[in-house]
DNA sequence: CTATTTGTTATATTTAATATATAACAGATA
DNA sequence: TATCTGTTATATATTAAATATAACAAATAG
């Protein structure tokens, strides 16, 4: 997989996977129906154990990422992603006001903040919808 | 103080105390100069430990937001706030990717998603330095 | 059916971060 | 000098994070 972790990071591992998957799906590297590596495999692949791959997995399926089959495995959510909910909503604001609120004091210009949210969310996107059909 | 904790919020005390702080400047109700309550009556008043808030108050000594004198006690910086370094610039593309991801997998509109950090950014500068009367 | 692989659950342990509790120390100042 | 400031030093309790084993249950391949 194209995970990598930062095992010194303050970041949890489980957040840096959770994390890392997302971006995955958003770069459309990861499409509806995807099947993910078991969270044995996973595991062993990282060095990691597998009881944190399956909390990773376990949060972005009850957030609504992920779908988790019995022998099928995991895989990325077919049925339609999740929308942008009021819990992501408020969160977003949240983070966003520690940044922006960072950003002011550091004296750092409207255009400029803006900007890089802009490019951040394009580099993102840029790869996704691709596959239509 | 303007500062209200979430004891039950997965953020930790001091997180949450740097991060009102820094919003408190950001919004011009930190002025440079501005005395700040010593780390016993905040941690009093808070109804927390004082270690907690000289912790926050040690970390944003150590970033340039504050002042620390030994009898003065602390004070909002006035010998110029720290611009946007590198470090800065780092932690913010590195949260703002992991939102921008989630938004766009979640379906966000690029002009949504634009919008509230503009608007976010816009609700904090707009106040800033306008306190004076 | 049987064996294997899957996620899942249960228990226990270790490590580190967070927060608190006391106490004492040292500089500035009224 | 007395007092208030931040600071340092220990010690402790709590929780989150991560690991380690083991076993269980469902789906599937042979």
């Amino acid at each position: 997989m194209f995970v990598e972790l930062d095992l010194q990071s303050e970041v949890p591992i489980y957040t840096q996977l959770v994390e890392q998957i997302i971006e995955g799906i958003a770069r459309g590297q990861l499409k509806p129906g995807d099947p993910l590596p078991s969270v044995r495999s996973l595991a062993a692949d990282l060095g990691i154990n597998l009881h944190t791959v399956n909390k990773a997995y376990q949060i972005m399926k009850q957030e609504g990422f992920l779908q988790i089959h019995r022998k099928q495995g995991v895989v990325v959510q077919s049925g339609g992603m999740p929308g942008v909910t009021a819990e992501f909503e408020a969160k977003l604001e949240r983070q966003l006001k520690a940044l922006a609120a960072e950003g002011v004091v550091r004296g750092m210009q409207e255009e400029t903040f803006v900007r890089s949210c802009l490019d951040v969310f394009r580099q993102l996107q840029g790869n996704s919808g691709k596959e239509d059909s």
